[in-house]
DNA sequence: AATTGGATCAACCGCGTCAAC
DNA sequence: AGTTGACGCGGTTGATCCAAT
């Protein structure tokens, strides 16, 4: 098609940006919001092309945006919802209010792929490397579904933030300060909050409550955790996209996760990060998916908080399930941890588990902390 | 002190999507 | 229905920093 490159013209600057550049990007973006970024350099008297000027600003200029460290779980969080969406890095961005996709696919990029691959989990599928432990039937099919649904929700998110999109071009609607990412992050934003009650990851509410409600029902029949993927209506309706790669294969490192984080837990796994002591998380989620090789010695003991609550959310639990509880959950599901061999032996004493009916209570409590993760952080997100 | 190599992150590039024409 | 232009996203690059040698 004939688009011409943005940055072709003779004469726009490339690189890196000058302050004085900067102040009149802010300047004019102030006071006349961005509007068309095609027009606004021109406008703001920046030899830049449009496409620069609007990187610029969302990337860097923006006054809703934090800097610095991420926190445990703001490194958590992305952990999640990276084996849940995939490198949908402003999905992802949209549950990490302030900031920008840009930065958390670099963070990802240079910290959380190269710990996670160092622990010997695939970062591409969120599963341990040498996964030899490939699913019976049913419980692959508890992965198919689970892949369904995660694509079903990627694809809503792409939907909603298209709306998202539409409602900010709208006469009326300030555009100034808000960025794809962030419009409805501040609470100072001027931009209309979509009307109504949350609609927050309805597919994943009615298929948890159905998949279940179901998964109980079989559980108190058999016991057999094949009883979740026997169900063809727990399918997703675009069950038709393919369900072995991306974001479907991650999702079935959840699967994985859930699966062994049924039982006891013999109480250790205390570890100490290299620089930080911060990744006793990932050592649970580590095992979670079933690795089995140990960590170094020098990473294997630290204690850490019994439960933390993000600073994120702390003071924000009105309406929505109190957020702590999602990290305290997850991190008592991962402590909880136990794979299948772990519950038969150590102390020899029976788990206390047992039957599958704690399995499916250990996988619906997981996908409730989720539930509680994207509700209660960007309760103010544009996706919701 | 100089060099080297890895880490970090801002910025660019190419492509897909969508609305307007 | 086809074309065009604008925007946003994800992958990649390159400049800079910093620690190790």
């Amino acid at each position: 098609m004939g688009r011409s490159p943005c940055c072709d013209k003779v004469g726009l600057k490339k690189g890196p940006w000058t302050p004085e550049e900067d102040q009149k990007l802010l300047a004019y973006i102030e006071e006349h919001g961005h509007g068309s970024w095609r027009a606004l350099p021109a406008k703001a008297g920046l030899q830049r092309c449009g496409k620069s000027c609007r990187l610029r600003w969302t990337n860097y200029l923006r006054p809703d945006i934090k800097r610095g460290k991420f926190s445990l779980q703001e490194e958590q969080t992305i952990i999640q919802l990276h084996a849940l969406l995939g490198n949908r890095w402003s999905a992802i961005a949209t549950h990490l209010p302030k900031r920008t996709d840009n930065e958390i696919k670099n963070y990802w990029n240079t910290h959380l792929k190269k710990r996670l691959d160092k622990m010997g989990i695939d970062p591409v599928t969120h599963k341990p490397k040498n996964d030899t432990l490939v699913a019976s039937d049913g419980q692959s099919k508890n992965a198919a579904n689970l892949s369904h649904m995660a694509q079903w929700e990627s694809a809503r998110l792409e939907a909603e933030a298209r709306l998202v999109r539409q409602s900010k071009l709208r006469p009326g609607s300030s555009t100034s300060y808000q960025t794809q990412s962030s419009e409805f992050a501040s609470t100072s934003s001027p931009v209309q909050k979509p009307a109504g009650p949350s609609r927050c990851l309805d597919v994943l509410k009615a298929w948890n409550g159905v998949v279940w409600g179901k998964a109980n029902e079989a559980a108190g029949a058999s016991g057999g955790v094949s009883a979740v993927g026997t169900g063809g209506d727990l399918e997703s309706p675009t069950s038709t996209l393919s369900s072995a790669a991306g974001v479907g294969e991650s999702s079935t490192a959840f699967v994985e996760l859930v699966r062994n984080s049924s039982g006891t837990c013999d109480g250790g796994g205390t570890m100490k990060d290299e620089s930080e002591g911060e990744w006793k998380n990932l050592t649970e989620y580590r095992d979670g998916i079933g690795i089995s090789t140990p960590f170094p010695s020098e990473l294997q003991e630290t204690s850490f908080p019994s439960a933390w609550e993000p600073e994120s959310m702390r003071g924000n639990s009105t309406e929505h399930v109190p957020c702590g509880n999602f990290v305290e959950k997850f991190t008592d599901l991962l402590l909880s941890n136990c794979s299948g061999d772990r519950r038969f032996s150590d102390d020899g004493g029976e788990s206390d588990n047992g039957g599958g009916s704690d399995y499916y209570e250990d996988n619906k409590n997981y996908w409730n902390s989720i539930l509680n993760l994207v509700n209660s952080s960007p309760s103010d997100s544009p996706i919701f």
